[in-house]
DNA sequence: GTCAAATGTGCGTTATTTGAACCAATAGTC
DNA sequence: GACTATTGGTTCAAATAACGCACATTTGAC
């Protein structure tokens, strides 16, 4: 990109921003440098700068993300009216489903989690919340958003997705995943099970554009509930309408953005 | 602060990206300009950094944040293990309560959620989630909250936080402002009534500290509920129960940072 | 068609960023 | 406790990147 159009400082501190969002604590700024490749001081300023503006905080020599940072991303829900606009939805659907219930997105070489439906029952999330990310190559979501790329955009993009091994039931072959992925963009809906998690199976339908970036609605079982044809389809029936509830589905909304 | 010290282009495009934080759709760069007081070119730069790294997408001369910027402060929240740690507490309560529970923390001239226990009935909250901020000073939750700091820091800063009227109720005094303040750090507890939302009352007890910085855990219902002495102290028991299992209460963990 | 506002471009000036060398303090190892 | 590796912090001259003006172009509204 033409070095006027694109200021590298910034750039930089923001590569510094993403290092942390593993959630890794303690990382010094040595950490910082080695890890976004840049000189000791030049990291050093950077980190200054960020805890000067009041997303990072030090405590000796350990650097950590603050709750301001976590306040960035709030302007994209608001943006989106997601509040009001999906999550009684979500809820809703995820109450009748008895399950949890989440949206995602595409973003660049994987998907953001963006809604997820307050759990009904006392069975226990993992943790995730909006703004958690998921690999794309081996999640039904993942592929399910794929899934709704033209063929020659998928192309691009396939290349450049990891496909990390998180069980030892994990399609590692980039070919196999090219063929699920069509799978699930000629049936409408992607099954999967043990790839991300031993145990657990997952489905996931379109649910549409949401600025201009596909995204997927989807629930996570065991394999055994997902395993049954009957209540499979049941719960692909209770998912594509909650997808058509949210209302992304229609519109052929113009293509925002690339998604990262 | 010393030039060499600080990253003066990151900290002008950190400014613009805190623009997007209100959610305002369709931004244009000339208004970035604007809000941020930098010259136009200056703005264009940095936005077009921001949409080559993926955290702004462009629909024309519209700008809007992508999910990218919501998965920034996902970090904080994995380094914290709110997930894991803070949620299943918060439900469960929320769940004894019939009501919803949030948690909040200080930064700088603002209060941020940093969790929210799950809607457990079908009383829709207001579109709030991890990451949303609320003022300190009208709300019970930000009372509380600066309830905890010692009066040395409480002074210098109170005059910096913003009091803006949300209702005819809202106190508008600094000194009135100040003695609820007091009240509550010597009450151990907050309540306040239509001051935020005519109809509204609100109660907040202290959740200690988070990554060194003042929490608070509070619910809100409505003014008739809350001005029942006895409801009110049913409601507190719980929130001080709630907050004593969040285990952010007993340590006098050093401060960290200073909340921005 | 006219006008105003917004985007985009070019370039000399300026000031910031850079990175290496160096010191002090700390943490880790034996 | 001595030795070593690592880290945070400082300094400085050279290089570079950001700045901001002036101008051209596009867009959208009336």
């Amino acid at each position: 990109m033409s070095p006027r159009e694109n200021a590298s400082t910034f750039a930089k501190g923001l590569k510094v921003v993403e290092c942390f969002e593993a959630g890794t604590r303690g990382m010094t700024m040595a950490d910082v440098a080695r890890l976004c490749d840049l000189d000791r001081a030049t990291a050093r300023r950077l980190c200054l700068t960020l805890v000067d503006c009041g997303y990072l905080a030090r405590n000796g020599r350990a650097l950590e993300l603050t709750a301001k940072a976590r306040a960035i991303g709030a302007g994209y829900l608001t943006a989106h009216d997601f509040g009001r606009a999906v999550q009684p939805t979500l809820d809703r659907f995820a109450e009748e489903l008895d399950g949890e219930i989440s949206l995602a997105v595409l973003d660049a070489t994987r998907a953001i989690y963006v809604a997820r439906s307050a759990t009904s029952s006392a069975r226990v999330s993992f943790g995730f919340s909006a703004g958690s990310t998921l690999p794309l190559a081996s999640t039904a979501m993942g592929r399910m958003i794929l899934a709704q790329l033209p063929a020659e955009e998928l192309d691009v993009r396939l290349p450049a997705i990891e496909i990390r091994r998180h069980t030892e039931a994990t399609e590692t072959d980039p070919a196999a995943i090219r063929d699920r992925i069509n799978a699930a963009a000629s049936e409408g809906y992607c099954h999967l099970e043990n790839e991300f998690e031993m145990g657990a199976g997952a489905v996931a339908v379109p649910a549409g554009l949401i600025g201009g970036v596909p995204s997927a609605l989807g629930t996570t079982a065991t394999v055994n509930a997902l395993g049954d044809v009957a209540h499979r389809d049941r719960v692909l029936d209770l998912l594509r309408r909650a997808a058509l509830g949210l209302g992304y589905l229609r519109g052929g909304a113009p293509a925002w953005g690339h998604g990262g």
